[in-house]
DNA sequence: CGTCATCCTGTGGTCTGACCACACGTGCTA
DNA sequence: TAGCACGTGTGGTCAGACCACAGGATGACG
């Protein structure tokens, strides 16, 4: 009953695919509770710091969520919240610096550039659209005069946000969350690089308004370029070194 | 000397914190060793079970490798591989529902056509490309007569990936090799569905050659047009509810 | 004096057992 | 019947103990 080092590095990378070999199968599906951690550690042979390990793992990456205490509630039980794990991953590649900040930009241009213009060709004059509801409802939010910088920035990128989640790809959801968390630090340093704040916040609620609103118009290629202006331009103004591919 | 459960929730989170916290600060630099799990553990407080159930995320995560033994390669070292994390990120979000394989495609489209783009407008007639070797040594692997369609895939992959990295954007190449990790169980299926092996390699090798061509001809347009063809034409043939947005 | 085998040390990897705080369900009590 | 106390099972954490491994330090031997 050793740690059966011999046959089996990795006690915790068995418990991981275990769990994942049984979603893979549907035997596990959202909002399925795991086993315990001492039963799955009895089933699997291994000791519960390894369960522990993995289930902590699979926590970070927005697969499970945790709860202690008795109940329908408690235990791990499956979600899948793809945003967090990502943010996650984003922030501490940045931190370590293995996400080159003006790539994830690049990045950041290309998929909303995109979901603007996807936006747009999805909207038909026949009133067949995306529901573009909750991104005006922050727009509206954003009109307040008394916002500091802060606030409209966290209002900025849920609209971002907003609009991704309106073209309905939660992988592209999940990665612009990402991307938004792991310059979230440099985006509140460029703040302070800003000189004249009243006119950027104003130029930058224009710009929005005009993105939703090229998308109204079903115009896909005013929606992109609008978009890809509107990022870059203020990454320009905030970066003195930011990329305009 | 308990669990100081009362003002400090999960103490792995701590651990986890800290080593963010020094990333960010610089004290800790890709190749740096992270102290000990013993020497962590009384530095912050917190038992060693915690320690590495942190360290188990970073590993995971893609930013640190451990090894046991002594000497300049044991410990836990800074290292930055996002695509690993990346990797495991999609695969498991994908195998618990989170992320579904159609969107995986459309943002794989959307990604791969602006790099091919991207790279086709990097590419000047004064002699300043790109470097593109690398993704033409694959391409030339794929012409060998006698390749399993599974070797072929993996070659088709690292393609892929080829042109990723060639244009330099280290997120962008994370990203799509996770997306392809995310799919690859269901593109190994996908090969059951082709009727002519044979022709569909042709055919794939023949896009391939074209795309290349098209970014050696600094022609973005026709690089973004025949990457997403290519790729939306193969998950057309291999899936039968593919998207071609 | 050089070379090689040996031991020693420190590392991660794992297991076990023991607590704690918490939330729920049960059943007793008023 | 309504309310509350207790028991139980959950995750969360810690402490200690081994193991396997890699490398350096130490010594014996040619």
């Amino acid at each position: 009953m050793d740690a059966e080092t011999s046959d089996t590095p990795r006690a915790w990378r068995i418990v991981l695919e275990h769990v994942e070999a049984q979603l893979l199968e549907g035997a596990l599906r959202p909002g399925d509770r795991l086993p315990g951690e001492r039963a799955l550690s009895a089933e699997l042979g291994v000791g519960r710091s390894s369960v522990r390990e993995a289930l902590r793992v699979l926590e970070v990456l927005g697969l499970i969520r945790t709860a202690a205490g008795s109940g329908p509630n408690s235990g791990a039980i499956i979600i899948a919240t793809p945003g967090g794990g990502m943010s996650a991953l984003m922030r501490l590649q940045v931190a370590a610096s293995g996400f080159p900040v003006a790539d994830i930009v690049r990045t950041r241009l290309i998929l909303e550039s995109s979901v603007a213009g996807d936006l747009a060709e999805a909207t038909s004059p026949t009133g067949d659209a995306p529901d573009l509801a909750p991104a005006e409802l922050l727009l509206d939010a954003m009109d307040s005069p008394d916002l500091s910088p802060t606030e409209f920035l966290a209002l900025d990128a849920a609209f971002h946000l907003a609009l991704a989640e309106a073209s309905g790809n939660q992988v592209i959801t999940a990665t612009m969350a990402g991307l938004r968390s792991g310059i979230e630090g440099y985006a509140r340093e460029g703040l302070a690089a800003i000189i004249d704040w009243h006119a950027t916040s104003a130029r930058l609620r224009r710009e929005h308004r005009g993105i939703v609103e090229a998308i109204h118009r079903a115009d896909a290629a005013t929606a992109r370029t609008r978009t890809h202006d509107h990022i870059s331009g203020y990454y320009a103004e905030t970066f003195v070194d930011t990329p305009t591919p």
